[in-house]
DNA sequence: GCTTGATTGAATCGTTCGTTTGACAGTGGC
DNA sequence: GCCACTGTCAAACGAACGATTCAATCAAGC
């Protein structure tokens, strides 16, 4: 396969950064390469030129930044667990870990913080259906490693009735991230802009308590094979 | 426009069915008509003949269901807020009169628990964002109206916090309903087929403590223009 | 100045899309 | 018999899709 090395400028760097913006703004289904090479005023082989085919740009798009998100989020949790007593990290700190990446990986890129969200939330909400190997590997990885913090951090709770409120909270994740733009209406009071850092305390808070409160289920507790999570 | 009634047989009503199983399978946007007249075994131009065009096809599987289903919403909101005490429903009970009538219509529906769960999901999805306008505006009137019922159940939540938290349980169903075949693997112990009606108690708890629960925001609370909700 | 490899441009491939057309058959009323 | 109406059918429409081809271009490297 060719080198998918991205250089500072040039056709191949336009059409990256051309077509992260259409994928995030109208979804990796909808936009054609002919959309991206006309907005980035290059010709339509170009895309398969420099990335083999449209599966191969939109693969470098999704990795681009899901990778450094991911290594990111390892490290925090690994922090958070390290520092906590008994190696068992506290619950808000565990989901801030996971969400957190995303607010320090939105200034490296050159996407509004609109567009990043959106774009990221698309990635999320494919994961189990057809997303390209590197993008989806390491993304349940890092996910059935949460699961087992999360385990930890509540270990009364019945596995699984941990793993549906894990469900529950990336379903909620996704749509604060895919559905940004039609939810910050809320917030446009006087405060200005609103920012995802002030709305990921509130999902943490809300995640938190629908993770840890609540009656738990009455069956009896039986262990079997770990499930996986897709969030 | 041609009238939208529904034959008990024939290939109107043939159709429709196919299309609803292809629709709740692969999604609107995937499902072409030729996927819809093949598998119905009739000829590509019934769908224009029949429902004026692809998307009045779409329109008509999306109202089939969800028209039912919003009035169903509406009188059990309506009995739980009768029955309280000070005309103000427990707020379980209005999460259950939001989610319980889909059950209630499963049965009614030739689908599969799995298909017609993935159906409503995909619809969910999709509000806000390119929904015919006849399930666009209900589903949004209906949305206000629990989310009145909510802030008369917490009146001591400040707006933005209840908006925000209503959000996030709607992310939540519309993942619990989309993904419910990936997720099910999960109960997949003795307990033998797991049924909707479980998770949905458990998803109940997960959002009624969500919504209760936690630091509220210090902000100041400020009277503005009461949100959308698109759940 | 010539060669070489990388990149671009225009054109075209075969396929699929939603929609339209017009011919054809059945059916009930008069 | 004749008409109007209702469906169904094969065929075709123009547009858009991802992908491919091949000649033209251009900047090093020698």
């Amino acid at each position: 396969m060719r080198e998918m090395t991205v250089p500072e400028s040039g056709s191949k760097r336009k059409l990256l950064d051309t077509a992260e913006h259409l994928f995030a703004e109208k979804g990796f289904e909808i936009v054609s390469i002919r959309d991206i090479t006309q907005a980035a005023k290059t010709n339509v082989a170009a895309v398969n030129y420099h990335f083999g085919s449209r599966d191969g740009l939109m693969a470098l798009v999704m990795m681009r930044y899901m990778v450094p998100v991911n290594e990111e989020r390892l490290a925090r949790l690994e922090a958070v667990e390290r520092k906590g007593p008994g190696k068992v990290a506290p619950l808000e700190e565990i989901i801030d870990a996971f969400v957190r990446p995303l607010v320090g990986q939105v200034a490296k890129s050159g996407l509004s913080e609109r567009l990043f969200y959106k774009l990221i939330g698309r990635i999320f909400a494919r994961q189990g259906d057809g997303l390209p190997a590197p993008v989806e590997d390491p993304l349940r990885q890092v996910g059935e490693r949460f699961a087992r913090a999360f385990a930890k951090a509540l270990p009364t709770l019945a596995p699984e009735d941990l793993s549906w409120r894990i469900h529950f909270m990336a379903g909620g994740m996704i749509h604060l991230l895919t559905r940004q733009d039609l939810l910050h209406r809320i917030s446009n009071g006087a405060s200005g802009t609103p920012t995802m850092e002030a709305t990921l305390s509130r999902f943490i808070c809300f995640a938190a308590v629908g993770l840890r409160e609540g009656t738990e289920s009455e069956l009896p507790v039986k262990k079997g094979p770990q499930a996986t999570f897709d969030f």
